[in-house]
DNA sequence: CCGATTGCAGCAAACGTTTGCCAATTATTG
DNA sequence: CAATAATTGGCAAACGTTTGCTGCAATCGG
């Protein structure tokens, strides 16, 4: 067994040190500050680092430093497909830059939410706030103490990333009244988040606008489940089209419509927000309004390290544009 | 503002201390282990912390103790649903226990993942490795070292917790052969993945006691896209059923037989592997063998913290059992 | 050839905990 | 009531880094 003769503790700088010849301080400016230390030596460490398989303790670094290289990213529930696709950017985005993700889950609840940030604030340099559930005062008052940014949020003094389904939601509507549909229902999300609220009064814009009939249902909680409910709430208003809140309702509601007989999008149209995994081999696949969601995590996470990078001139709202996508859940209005 | 008076500083136990005029490592003691303090004391000191907001920085305390109270969580793509119920699953049994989990993309790469895990090897107490591409012997080392527990993976020495899809891979050939199936396809993932090749085993030998023709296609990465090869290179073998590596890999080919005419289960019928979001809802509905995934990360998680407690007679290796999910993607055998 | 400048490396003090050991106080026992 | 035991709380040394300051030597300008 060659390589058995492994040390059981790991090598810390005191070891390398020791090796070199150096003192330990040298040691952690040649690998941490390269131009701070003479080119030989620094070759001379960098050897003996290697040769022992050092790397560096990271709870030793953040105590001395202060900084942990680790980004809390606050999603509030790791079970909604929307987060994956946040996940996902955020992760390619923080690797490169030797960040590791930090996932936290809120559960929707707002006391949670405060509490996980406040509580591991020092394993953190800083956050992505997906979809919080804070107050608007509470979150400033946070990015005064704490570096974030948040994903679909606008709150002023808190730097964010906006994923402009609003307008989406606009362009669903024509294209849902280019093909005669003159009464349309909105299925809610929860009322305490900040998107659902902007999507519905979009719609309830864009539909007077151009002369159609609303009307809104809900709350519901997006989940797939859910979509039940709001198929059958939404067939009582009467409406020929309807757009819900997000793709996980929506997906829910075309399975319910499909258990009812009510054929899409011969009966009733259907469109979604997001754009998420599923929505393009669902049955019959969604018209929905695509949100680049990896992409604002990746400006979410570039604007952080900015932040944290200390550049003061910092985009402190970005909005990203949105398309609609139209497949198969959307046609001419019945009769 | 009332709040407004906040320290800009974090309390820390020397705050608390100086507080309730007693020593550092008094308070220390009061709030990790209360009973070696004084019920009285102790009663003045959590008071004191609330006050102060106190809570412990992670890093000094992983530095004093060893202990970091975080586990590695190692997928090897974030992208693929199979993982978002490990993920999910880990995080219900991780957070009641107090436990953080430390998200790691190992991307598909057995240099990576050793790597990580050697690397952050500090951040974290122990791990949960889903999927790994380690080597037996790399693998069995590496238990050594840390604690962990692999998922779908049996190696002599690792603890693992094992989804018994195999098993359900013969449940799903009896299901296709009792319609009548003669020749069927096994469209297969990398020739990495551990699981990947007993799926495969299973396949054949459960196709030779029941006297069917079986081919093998692939190896295709587990993705949507990938499932346009995959769907061709089954149509080629002249197979009438097939069983892919996974879901995901499976609602990719339905896709691919959509845009080629080929209508399933009519012409062909198809049965995926996993279960995952998505499986209930493609067109037509996956025919599939569900494995209780975020059950599997649950006990790999107790099973993990069981050892990092020190309990030395442990469960080396959990099976937990599957089902065949009959959907509509499988029906009668043409002809 | 001397004083000023620069580059490099080391010393030592943090950072906020945990924890082994010891001292003081209080309770228990014969 | 003295001797002993148990309980309680404090001291101080870790843990492995980072970083401000200092000192030394080599280099440079004049």
């Amino acid at each position: 067994m060659p390589p058995a003769a492994r040390p059981a503790r790991r090598a810390t700088l005191a070891d390398v040190a020791a090796r070199t010849g150096v003192a330990i301080s040298t040691v952690s400016r040649a690998l941490t500050r390269p131009e701070r230390v003479n080119a030989a030596t620094r070759e001379r460490i960098s050897a003996a680092a290697a040769e022992l398989g050092y790397s560096p303790n990271t709870a030793a670094r953040a105590l001395g430093s202060g900084r942990t290289r680790s980004v809390a990213i606050l999603v509030s529930d790791v079970t909604n497909p929307f987060y994956f696709d946040i996940i996902r950017g955020a992760q390619q985005e923080l690797g490169p830059a030797g960040y590791t993700p930090l996932l936290l889950d809120t559960e929707e609840s707002e006391e949670l939410e405060e509490a996980m940030l406040r509580r591991l604030r020092a394993s953190y340099d800083g956050a992505i706030i997906a979809a919080s559930r804070l107050t608007d005062r509470r979150l400033a008052e946070l990015a005064q103490a704490v570096p974030l940014v948040a994903i679909n949020r606008q709150t002023r003094g808190v730097p964010s990333v906006f994923i402009d389904t609003p307008a989406g939601v606009g362009q669903a509507l024509e294209h849902l009244v280019s093909h005669g549909h003159r009464r349309v229902a909105y299925a809610g999300g929860p009322l305490t988040s900040w998107p659902n609220e902007r999507r519905w009064r979009a719609f309830r814009t864009a539909a007077e606008r151009l002369g159609v009939e609303v009307s809104r249902v809900g709350p519901f909680e997006p989940r797939q489940s859910q979509g039940a409910a709001a198929a059958d709430a939404v067939l009582n208003t009467g409406a020929s089209a309807t757009l819900a809140f997000n793709d996980l309702l929506a997906i829910g509601m075309l399975q319910r419509f499909a258990e009812r007989g009510v054929r899409v999008p011969r009966d009733l149209s259907m469109v979604g927000c997001d754009d998420i995994f599923g929505a393009d081999f669902c049955h019959p696949p969604l018209t929905t309004i695509t949100a680049p969601v990896a992409q604002a995590a990746r400006v979410a996470v570039s604007t952080l390290l900015a932040q944290l990078g200390g550049e003061s001139r910092m985009r402190q709202g970005v909005t990203l544009p949105t398309h609609l996508t139209i497949r198969a859940s959307t046609g001419p209005a019945p009769g």
